[in-house]
RNA sequence: GGGCUUGUAGCUCAGCUGGUUAGAGCGCGCGCUUGAUAAGCGUGAGGUCGUAAGUUCAAAUCUUACCAGGCCCA
């Protein structure tokens, strides 16, 4: 033959596109960003969209007090995903995101920056204070919203919602309005951590642990009056670390263990209890306490169980103390009490329901009436008569007087048994290190089990009720939530803060009563609508009051508003307010992390059972909490923290969106290197098949469309499975179930399309005339799968569904794939019994490619379609292959189908029967332009290294396409 | 300590109401291709289903305990 071969290379239609194999994602996708910004897509898509059935995900508000986490990420982005898909499967889905302003954590860091400036917070005019916790909260705001838009989150950035706004803040003060209407906000006292030296309520997390040395007491406590024989005339003994709580005693709790009775019988040295005591303790702390007590000798003369306590009563150690006027002549109960162990003291704890949480619990639970016996400096009230005026901490943090006072009256009372100093871990105040007491505080709350009157229900049953009608994602959340409102106590919701929205109240002084005057409250509302909750500090109170009421009759309520009940509220000024008119209330989604249902899933559906008697939403998804690779919690520490921001530079917030959908998030998800890794190669395999799709439509025109009952069979087993991955991701979208959706697009592109339809239609696609049939079908069939493809896709991988869709349909600024909705499948293009068939023949072709990967193990081959197969079938599958091109479909030069018996060294495979494949080398030469070894290479004389097809494509190459 | 919850190949996930040798994709090894080429195709090796008991003819799937996580409380 000739010597120098040509080079038919230039010849052949080989992919081009400028879409390049490199995401680039970081560098591309803020320039897509801008591209939006520019085109301004949220306002096209709310313009193309109107008047069509909504669907609204209100956004559950972010705190703004730093850079966002990577769990903010993942919640943003699973609202975006599912307000795009929404926006594609053809609702109006706006996206109004908003922020928490208010609260505790801002006020601290405008504290710890006075500190710095050795200026003292309650030196500073309180508006002053609001404004710099106001500006601190807008910064963030400001930061996080750039940060959550660099994820491609789509929504009205330019009018976020935040709780901080004048309307917002009106509004919140309207709700709370409702409350006082429907008769449910009630004032009423709870324990909470007292700072005596700042005069002030400490939150949990400012409280500071530290060691303090303390006096504790063993102190009997008569019984008076039981059903038990072996208790009568004997004496409960409890154990306190807090001598100065005694005088506040009214009850004592006891466990589920044994309890001995003793009888002192000896007293050693420096003991003060008397021979002839009969005293209770638990059984396994009497050895302890007798040698505590130094009591020399006991004698044991019962043991008894929980059963034996519940009917005692004892009688107060001041019980007719002199001076007393009575005050301590009432009774203390026995009550049992699960939190109650025998790891120190003596199995009965001394139960003071204004000085301990537990306490408190009890004392609630057995309706136990109890006074206010430290006031807010210290000292023990008027009330406690014989102590009144004592210090127990002075102002100046150091112990004061009560303690002593205490003790004394025991000794004095013969009820002392015991005393000791020891070192323990006590609750210091983060500010002044004064040590901290448990102290009752009059506050402001909402009663769960008051009848509403509208209603005739009250608000956990309301709450209840809506719970079961709301459809809960995962299922288990419900139960979860449930079992939260079943159980909770009345919501308190004052805050003795400053950065917040006031209960702005008036308690009129001699009666006690709210004032419910509606002229006043309408007077008070209008100025919040003015000025903000600034207005309540700024302005006089007889302003308010008007001409009906004297100011100095009334107390003016300065205490805040929990933020969870104004972020409880949002539905209220964000859905109903009219303010964004796109929305509505109630909520079609809340979708928040799982810790929400104690959260704003709770707060939200109180405050609106309480004022509209149900949910703000209909469906509530939860997702989980991110952990690191090991299923850790990230924290610095470890050094396993990844930043989103981190991921944005690195990979690309397209990468990060891969995660998220490809992760079950109704679980804990896990994120790290590796997983990042494995994302980035889920993301090659996307990109990679759009671009080559994009490679092979180059120059397509409508010109070459083919219709669908001309196409060769493949091709319509492809529109089949467009079908099929069309109705299947659609129902995986209604379900939020986005991890499924994505593994089946992504087997869709891997084993359909690139390991299958691609590779066989490679060889039309470059090698056959431009206006083949074939060639053509497959063109017009490429089209579609871009078409729907790119559009699936858009949800989640944003950045390049874009980047892909302007390649193909050119960049013009009106031109976006988030503008498109899911395209229409035709049902006729499903055909159940063709993929039957193919089916089959694709099981037929994994016998055949194992053959193939045998016969290049043997060295006999190595490129397909250097081979041809023998393939031994039965007559029934020879039926089914015989109108196909199954050498085409195997991607080899020719191949033989034959009804024979099998020849012993056949390749075949266990799970496909009646099946066997002899590869032996195609006969013919190579043609030099589609690569095809057939017996016809050599027969033209103008080409002789062409088979006959290539001769007829390249003598017609003028009408290649482009 | 309590409530809810999770634990299947290196990774991400399927395995419904218990029933043949536990699946998928990725990654990894090997081979092919060099006209999707920092790509494509084929193929192979990976799991005592957290541990231990129990129920059952039969358990990843039911029960109990334990271990290791997570969220929310205390």
């Amino acid at each position: 033959m000739t010597d120098a071969k040509k080079d038919y290379r230039d010849t052949v239609f080989l992919p081009q596109t400028a879409f390049p194999m490199q995401g680039g994602l970081p560098k591309k996708e803020p320039e897509l960003l801008a591209r939006w910004q520019r085109m301004d897509l949220h306002g096209k898509l709310r313009g193309q969209s109107a008047g069509r059935e909504k669907f609204i995900l209100h956004d559950g508000p972010p705190y703004a007090n730093g850079n966002i986490h990577i769990g903010h990420a993942l919640n943003k982005i699973l609202k975006d995903v599912i307000n795009r898909s929404r926006q594609m499967m053809g609702f109006d889905a706006p996206y109004v995101p908003g922020w928490d302003c208010h609260g505790l954590p801002i006020e601290w860091k405008i504290e710890e920056k006075y500190r710095a400036e050795g200026k003292d917070k309650d030196g500073v005019p309180i508006l002053q204070f609001r404004a710099e916790c106001r500006a601190f909260a807008e910064h963030w705001k400001t930061v996080q919203a750039e940060e959550f838009q660099r994820l491609g989150v789509v929504g009205d950035w330019a009018h976020p919602y935040s709780t901080m706004t004048k309307a917002a803040e009106a509004q919140i003060l309207r709700e709370m309005y409702k409350f006082v209407d429907n008769g449910l906000l009630y004032k009423g006292v709870k324990p909470v951590m007292w700072s005596v030296v700042e005069k002030t309520a400490l939150a949990e997390a400012e409280i500071e642990y530290h060691d303090h040395t303390s006096t504790t007491l063993w102190v009997k406590f008569p019984v008076v009056k039981t059903a038990c024989k072996e208790l009568e005339g004997a004496s409960v003994v409890i154990w306190t670390t807090t001598p100065w709580t005694i005088p506040a005693n009214r009850a004592i709790a006891y466990g589920d263990f044994a309890y001995s009775v003793l009888r002192v019988e000896e007293v050693a040295e420096g003991g003060i209890a008397k021979v002839g005591d009969v005293l209770a303790v638990a059984e396994n702390l009497q050895d302890a306490f007798v040698q505590e007590a130094k009591i020399g000798r006991v004698s044991k003369l019962a043991v008894l169980a929980k059963d034996d306590l519940g009917s005692v009563v004892c009688a107060h150690p001041f019980r007719g103390r002199a001076g007393s006027d009575g005050y301590f002549d009432y009774d203390v109960p026995l009550y049992f009490g699960d939190f109650v162990t025998t790891d120190a003291g003596t199995g009965f704890v001394h139960i003071a329901p204004g000085h301990g949480e537990d306490d408190f619990n009890l004392g609630r639970k057995h309706k136990i009436k109890f006074d206010e016996t430290v006031g807010d400096d210290g000292r023990y009230l008027p009330n406690v008569k014989g102590f009144e005026g004592l210090y127990v901490y002075k102002p100046d943090g150091k112990v004061g007087e009560a303690n002593g006072a205490v003790i004394k009256a025991l000794l004095d009372a013969g009820a002392l048994l015991a005393k000791k100093n020891i070192k323990h871990s006590y609750p210091h105040s983060w500010r002044s290190k004064a040590p901290l007491i448990f102290r009752t505080t009059p506050q402001w709350f909402i009663a769960m089990d008051e009848k509403i009157a509208a209603t005739g229900k009250t608000l956990r049953e309301t709450a209840l009720e809506s719970i079961g009608q709301t459809g809960w994602y995962p299922g288990i959340g419900e139960n979860r939530i449930r079992g939260m409102i079943e159980s909770r106590p009345d919501w308190c919701i004052s805050r003795q803060r400053a950065w917040g929205v006031p209960i702005a109240l008036f308690v009129d002084k001699t009666t006690g009563d709210v004032l419910r005057d509606k002229a006043v409250m309408n007077r008070i509302a209008a100025a919040f609508d003015a000025d903000g909750a600034d207005a309540w500090y700024a302005r006089p109170a007889q302003e308010f009051l008007g001409n009906d009421y004297r100011a100095d009759d009334f107390i003016q309520v300065f205490d805040i508003v929990d933020v969870w009940f104004e972020s409880g509220s949002t539905h209220a000024f964000v859905l109903e307010s009219g303010v964004w008119p796109n929305l509505q209330s109630p909520a079609s989604l809340y979708l928040e992390g799982s810790d929400q249902h104690r959260g704003w899933f709770h707060s939200s559906l109180l405050e609106s059972c309480g004022t509209r008697g149900r949910a703000p939403f209909d469906k509530v998804l939860t997702h989980g909490f991110t952990l690191d690779e090991q299923g850790r919690k990230m924290s610095k520490s470890l050094g396993n923290v990844t930043a989103p921001q981190e991921v944005n530079d690195k990979w690309g917030a397209d990468i990060l969106r891969l995660w998220v959908l490809s992760s079950d998030y109704s679980e804990d998800l896990r994120i790290g290197p590796e997983i990042l890794k494995q994302n980035g190669d889920l993301y090659r395999r996307f990109r990679n098949t759009l671009r080559y799709l994009l490679g092979a439509l180059n120059g397509m025109s409508d010109a070459e469309h083919v219709a669908v009952a001309d196409m060769p069979e493949l091709e319509r087993w492809v529109l089949h499975r467009l079908h099929e991955v069309d109705a299947s991701i659609r129902a995986d979208m209604a379900a939020f179930d986005f991890g499924h959706m994505l593994q089946t697009l992504h087997n869709f592109c891997n084993t359909d399309l690139s390991a299958f339809y691609f590779d066989i239609r490679k060889d039309s696609l470059y090698c056959d005339r431009a206006d083949s049939l074939r060639r053509r079908s497959a063109r017009t069939v490429m089209e579609q799968i871009f078409n729907h493809l790119a559009v699936w896709l858009a949800p989640v991988l944003c950045f390049t569904a874009e980047e892909a869709w302007l390649a193909r349909f050119g960049d013009d600024e009106n031109n976006s794939v988030h503008l498109q909705t899911f395209p229409a499948v035709p049902a006729a293009w499903r055909d159940d019994a063709l993929a039957h068939k193919w089916a089959e023949i694709r099981a037929v072709r994994r016998v055949v490619t194992g053959a193939l990967e045998r016969a290049r193990n043997d060295k006999k081959i190595g490129a397909p379609l250097q081979a041809h197969p023998h393939v031994y079938v039965s007559d029934r599958v020879i039926v089914t292959l015989q109108d196909v091109d199954f050498a085409e479909i195997c991607v080899n030069s020719s191949l033989t189908l034959q009804a024979d018996p099998a020849p012993e060294n056949a390749f075949s495979l266990p799970d496909i029967a009646n099946v066997s494949v002899v590869v032996e080398l195609a006969e013919g030469r190579k043609c030099e332009r589609c690569w095809q070894v057939l017996p016809e290479v050599g027969s033209h004389k103008d080409a002789p290294d062409l088979c006959h097809r290539c001769h007829d494509a390249v003598t017609h190459s003028g009408q290649a396409a482009a």
